[in-house]
DNA sequence: TACGTGACAAGAG
DNA sequence: TCTCTTGCCACGT
């Protein structure tokens, strides 16, 4: 399964997870799917994901909840506007609260699950 | 074919 | 505690 799909795909897909009104961190996905210091390709992931309506970009942020792919969108606040409207507040590009909506994968997804990643 | 780039994170100093 | 350096790897040129 995961030897067919590319890395890209395999993020696509937890990023998919991410229940309305939570965000999770390029980290926590990138140790997801094994591969804890390529957050940085999780970054390239969500770059690559424009045009893809069902991957819910705006819910990754980086581990301080950090929006730092804001001017990704095509509206410097689109990233704001999508999780204040799922009832996160942003402050100073900055998830308020953080942890409490913070979406953990590797404590939400069952093991089962993670094979078929 | 080869090299530089990149929306990050963690460890070392 | 803060800053700097390193690791990772797919994609574009």
């Amino acid at each position: 399964m995961s030897d067919k799909d590319n890395f890209f795909k395999r993020v696509y897909k937890v990023v998919k997870l991410v229940p309305y009104g939570k965000v999770t961190s390029y980290g926590a996905i990138a140790k997801f799917l094994g591969a804890a210091r390529s957050a940085r390709m999780v970054g390239w992931a969500m770059n690559a994901s424009h045009g893809l309506d069902d991957v819910p970009a705006h819910r990754v942020v980086n581990r301080v909840g950090l929006l730092s792919g804001k001017h990704h969108f095509d509206g410097i606040n689109l990233m704001q506007q999508l999780l204040e409207s799922e009832g996160v507040e942003i402050e100073d590009n900055k998830v308020v609260d953080f942890q409490e909506h913070f979406w953990d994968p590797m404590e939400n997804i069952d093991e089962e699950k993670r094979e078929d990643y």
